[in-house]
DNA sequence: TTGAAAGCGATACCAC
DNA sequence: GTGGTATCGCTTTCAA
């Protein structure tokens, strides 16, 4: 049996409420008796019970808020389904979630969600941020104010959240590039398609692959063409490939940083290069799914989006209930490869990558 | 606010103690009060608080035994911080793990240790199995005493364990031989290397490896060379590598299903074909890592040790204290394809494949 | 500054 | 069959 607040309490010859009030540096309390019972339980290395901890603070009930942008995408909506599970596991420990589902990017919008959040009495706020100055203020004074903040797919570096969970998307980047690398034989020509210039989080995967592949060694560099912006649209992304195609008939990969793989996908086919133009792309949904399937895909990298909603709910609550922060500030989800043969592990994968579930 | 027990005890006009015993079927109680209090629950989407649930089962305490073989090898080192992290956690939850750790493959000191064990009063079992009668008539026993059982990193299957967490060593083989077709120009040579030949779980990534190689299409098809056996030594891998080099200078890639990795890397290098030679193997440890870094190794492929450690005390614990079966009979663990960049994320691995950490 | 006691939610045991 | 009550371990009043 492990030791308890009520073992140590008898042999520091004091009641639990003492006991407590020592181990948490609460005052109220004479300091030597505070010591002694410090060391006693040092002495015996006494560990809190989590469970008897967390039972007595639902009395305050812990109310969590969190907010979603951009929830007509599909990668957010697998960030919504971990978002779910994890309200549906808090509320079995007597948390509350309180959910806000915003579709687009629209900084008003946000920081009217927070207001009401709050007035609504959140302990604690997980959110897709953007990064604008004006949320970064925001994000600040929730702190301030005693309102853990957790920012979640995209961040608002150097504010001051309690942390990001997500993908380190330089990182990801890199990992295409080694990907690239070992795909292509030398000298092999390589097409990076950007999607909108002004998104950092995909800018940062392109800064990655680019700057990887700039530091090969001689002997095995592939040559990087200049970048192409697509819009996440896989009309411009078809246009775009058709037309490099046709100036480099000899190009072996194509690098798709944001969206838009379907449209390259697709000339690719058409023009009967199937396998000959390696093709990389980002998260696994549905569709890339089927990409992978066909071969037109040789590797999806995977953000584990269901991770990205999942977490941020129970570091809030683990940090309101027992004042434990997270690990580190930047918490990266993997990077995921994924092919065919790796992309389905007993349906653990496949409920996540089913956005229109229930 | 969340329904409790109380709240439906209310309702129904009967007390709390009724209402546990209706919903949990435990009889003593009228059928008409039992359907009426259901009822009641199920239109009030009582879920029971799992925090209350927990704390008041820590009265009998929960006991869980884990039983590891072969800890003298890296990965079950890391599956040993696995359990070790476990066992932490489920101490401050009101758990006790009972660690015994044996070293090599022994079929007696094991069902000693099972043994002594259940001797000391542990509600459930966690362990790395052989596959023999004796074991599997064992593991039936213990389950029909009540005792659930959860085999890990290797599986005695159709035995009556709970579950089974480890790798899907086919499922891993197909995804080394989709990587290597999607490395390696068609017409390409294959050398695959085993382990021993008796050992199942390498014998399974063997199998679907050659086999899925065998089934691609004949246009972009790769000339498997017959399959060698290394008994898992570097020596011998070496020796194999560099004879099969001298048959077959245009060799374009290994695949080592089990051990000897460092020997064909050796091997390769010494004769100047690094990157010339792809070489895939499995398990994220400290010397693989330096591979891939050194552009050795193409590829890892990962079985996620550390959660064949963590999950099983988990899942044994969620059973035994909440009936909660796992999901599924196999939790086959993700097969992570590892390269230089995705294989240290924020240190989240590091710690992982740091066997001799404390 | 300290102790005693009342919860948190669910379960188990003992009366009736 | 059913209700009452003690209990798990901890936090938090309220008295003293």
């Amino acid at each position: 049996m492990a030791v308890n607040a009520q073992k140590i309490a008898e042999l520091a010859g004091v009641s639990r409420g003492t006991v407590d009030r020592a181990l948490h540096n609460r005052g109220r309390i004479r300091p030597e008796v505070a010591a002694r019972i410090q060391e006693i339980a040092a002495e015996l290395g006494y560990k809190p019970n989590l469970v008897g901890q967390a039972l007595s603070r639902t009395r305050q009930g812990v109310k969590i808020g969190v907010i979603l942008q951009s929830v007509e995408t599909p990668t957010i909506q697998v960030v919504q389904s971990g978002v779910r599970r994890a309200a549906d596991e808090l509320r079995a420990s007597g948390g509350e979630v309180l959910l806000r589902e915003l579709s687009g990017l629209d900084d008003e919008l946000l920081l009217e969600s927070i207001e009401d959040l709050v007035s609504q009495g959140i302990q604690g706020l997980a959110l897709t941020p953007n990064n604008t100055p004006e949320l970064r203020q925001c994000i600040n004074g929730l702190s301030e104010q005693g309102i853990p903040v957790v920012t979640l797919n995209s961040d608002v570096p150097g504010s001051r959240r309690l942390c990001f969970v997500g993908q380190d998307g330089y990182r990801a980047g890199q990992t295409a590039a080694s990907l690239m690398y070992e795909l292509l034989p030398p000298g092999s020509k390589l097409l990076p398609l950007a999607g909108h210039l002004n998104n950092s989080a995909h800018n940062s995967r392109l800064n990655g692959f680019i700057d990887t592949l700039r530091q090969q060694d001689s002997e095995g560099a592939l040559t990087v063409l200049p970048f192409q912006p697509c819009f996440d649209r896989d009309d411009c992304a078809y246009e775009v490939t058709q037309y490099i195609l046709h100036l480099h008939p000899d190009l072996a990969g194509i690098y798709v940083a944001a969206n838009g793989q379907e449209g390259a996908c697709q000339a690719i086919a058409e023009t009967g290069r199937k396998g000959r133009v390696k093709i990389i792309a980002h998260d696994l949904n549905k569709p890339n799914l089927r990409l992978l399937e066909s071969g037109l895909l040789s590797f999806v990298l995977d953000q584990e989006a269901f991770d990205q909603g999942y977490r941020p709910p129970f570091l809030l609550y683990e940090y309101l209930l027992h004042q434990k922060p997270p690990a580190r500030e930047l918490l990266h989800t993997d990077i995921a490869i994924r092919t065919r043969y790796n992309s389905d592990l007993s349906g653990v994968l496949t409920q996540y990558i089913e956005p229109d579930q229930q």
